[in-house]
DNA sequence: AGGAAGATCTACT
DNA sequence: GTAGATCTTCCTA
């Protein structure tokens, strides 16, 4: 199992969230170690993507997105920490969300920070996974290339499977790319279309 | 002070 | 499956 380095997060973020499927999102907390396969990402994009956090510039708050790539950029919606991966080619602006996995490791540590009944209830959002991995504003900005660092994104095993796209989730104007990528048929993908 | 925001939960048809 | 309440920052007035 190989940390993805930051040459992997310097492309443009489409490609970057595509990527992203099937890899391993590990989370350190204190001895335990959770774990999940990333089966859901969306792109976002600097000053021409009204949908992003960067869309009016740079702002205390979003600052990160046009930083080095390979940190994490979280940030609270409706009361959610959402986790985004910085990502964009050099100089430029962008991040990637990840919306859902399959969890790997920890399940019985995730159900305990998730009160749910269901398997698939426990990461199938991009809410849902940051409470079941425990993961708030406390790690913004950590960088994920490191080993010993609370989060990581390793390579999972080497596998086939379709990747479908579609346009993001909830966003209010989207552009007209598709930028949301996801494992075909994979149950732990927030919305199916 | 007020409202928007990459969502989620619950309670229904 | 859909509708409505509610979640908590951080921004704009």
């Amino acid at each position: 199992m190989h940390i993805l380095q930051s040459l992997f997060y310097e492309r443009d973020p489409a490609l970057v969230a595509k990527d992203l499927l099937g890899k391993i999102l590990i989370r350190k907390l204190g001895l335990e170690v959770l774990s999940g396969k990333i089966v859901e990402a969306e792109a976002y994009y600097g000053g021409e993507d009204p949908a992003s956090r960067a869309y009016k510039g740079i702002k205390n708050y979003n600052r990160l997105m046009f930083m080095d790539v390979g940190r994490v950029f979280i940030y609270m919606v409706h009361g959610n920490w959402l986790l985004n991966i910085v990502a964009h080619p050099k100089d430029g602006v962008g991040a990637v969300l990840i919306r859902a996995v399959e969890p790997v490791k920890g399940i019985e540590i995730m159900r305990k920070n998730r009160n749910v009944g269901r398997l698939r209830d426990l990461t199938n959002g991009p809410g849902k996974l940051t409470e079941a991995l425990a993961i708030t504003k406390e790690l913004n900005g950590v960088d994920i290339t490191k080993r010993n660092n609370k989060l990581a994104v390793v390579n999972g095993e080497r596998q086939r499977f379709k990747i479908c796209s579609s346009h993001r989730i909830g966003v209010k104007t989207d552009l007209p790319r598709k930028l949301r990528f996801f494992v075909n048929r994979n149950k732990f993908v927030s919305k199916f279309s």
